[in-house]
DNA sequence: TAGATTGTTAATCGATTAACAATC
DNA sequence: TAGATTGTTAATCGATTAACAATC
């Protein structure tokens, strides 16, 4: 819509000062200038307000900004202001967890099923969602409105896995199995690399420790 | 040591150039060029031959790279040729899946205990990894040769937590709790901020179909 | 009005890509 | 040797920072 040529970079800062200004505005603060939150974050000033401007101008000369303006703006440009809703496909131990993981349907996340091919889990409930066999996606999909699914299955299955949920419609995969996926390219996916990130970890551990 | 002034653009690709390495090794292919890896990666040639040479010079010309040879020394690289021992404190749904995910182990990143204030848990096993109490820590870390601890807890007891972790030694965290860390500089934190993820899927998501 | 702070333009810095000489 | 492909330098592009005029 609105976000046509905003760059990657811009965009992936935008929970960040999300983040922030939720906490400034539970603390009761009412504003706050570019000078004062780019301390807080530990960004420069600059950043901030070429950021922000990316958007439209928040702010008011000689004021800053509104915290709580701000914050909703934010929430409404990452589309915080409608629900989204979720299933997750594979119900081993991280698609458990990513399901009872409250702080997702606080931002309007909402998870409404869980897939699995074992049948062993399939019929049972994990933190009250439940877990339907795969070949209900088709129909379940089409009757709850399922915005994005949640890869949470070994890499093996990934790939085809990903095929099953684009055919059902779903333009939107939050990808926790460790390969990378290719998909049309009308179809987003928001990769969550686990090893990825404990091996960048290790780099850096090494490069101090030798 | 080596890694001095590597940029952290470079260093956060590193991962992803040693799964498709593993993955050619795996199907059996021995050489590889810039070029074809490119393809594959979907990635310039260029960039590939920059990054690697930051290292020092990997390849040979007119030949191309040696699959086995470059992943070995990428896995090097990341830290990979020695294994790391974890600790998991928060011993809930993201804690325990955690501790069962076997693809960590087979990279070396061993998990050797959980820990959780939940009187509960304590003594209990998740995963076959024991739960100890927190009070337990110090004394855990030093007899175990800690070298990351993992944290799984809520935003609000992460900067405490956090705290505990590094008197006891501990200079590297991987932080998945929805929080930044404020952390003595010698000490190093990879967050996994997965609600910030899902924003940005969110984000992507209303710019197409707005 | 004077002071503060934005929005925005210009300058700098870093990262990516292109090009090619070196060399296997 | 001729062909291929690296390592590396140079050119381009994008992102960050600095500066300042606009304005609340």
């Amino acid at each position: 819509m609105d976000g046509k040529g905003i760059s990657k970079t811009v965009i992936s800062r935008l929970p960040r000062y999300f983040r922030y200004l939720g906490d400034l505005k539970d603390r009761g603060i009412e504003r706050i200038s570019s000078r004062e939150l780019s301390e807080l974050m530990k960004v420069t000033a600059s950043q901030i307000r070429q950021d922000l401007n990316n958007f439209g101008g928040f702010g008011q000369q000689g004021y800053g900004y509104n915290v709580d303006y701000l914050y909703t703006e934010i929430g409404r440009i990452l589309g915080l202001d409608r629900t989204h809703n979720l299933i997750i496909c594979g119900a081993g131990h991280l698609g458990a967890a990513l399901a009872g993981n409250g702080g997702f349907a606080h931002r309007g996340f909402l998870i409404k099923g869980l897939f699995d091919v074992d049948e062993e889990k399939i019929g049972k409930s994990v933190h009250g969602i439940n877990v339907y066999s795969m070949e209900a996606l088709d129909y379940f999909v089409s009757g709850n409105k399922i915005d994005i699914a949640v890869i949470a299955a070994p890499a093996e299955a990934a790939e085809e896995l990903a095929h099953r949920i684009i055919s059902c419609g779903i333009r939107a995969i939050w990808n926790f199995s460790n390969t990378d996926l290719s998909v049309p390219e009308d179809v987003i996916v928001e990769n969550v690399h686990l090893l990825d990130s404990l091996m960048r970890l290790s780099y850096d551990i090494d490069s101090y420790t030798g």
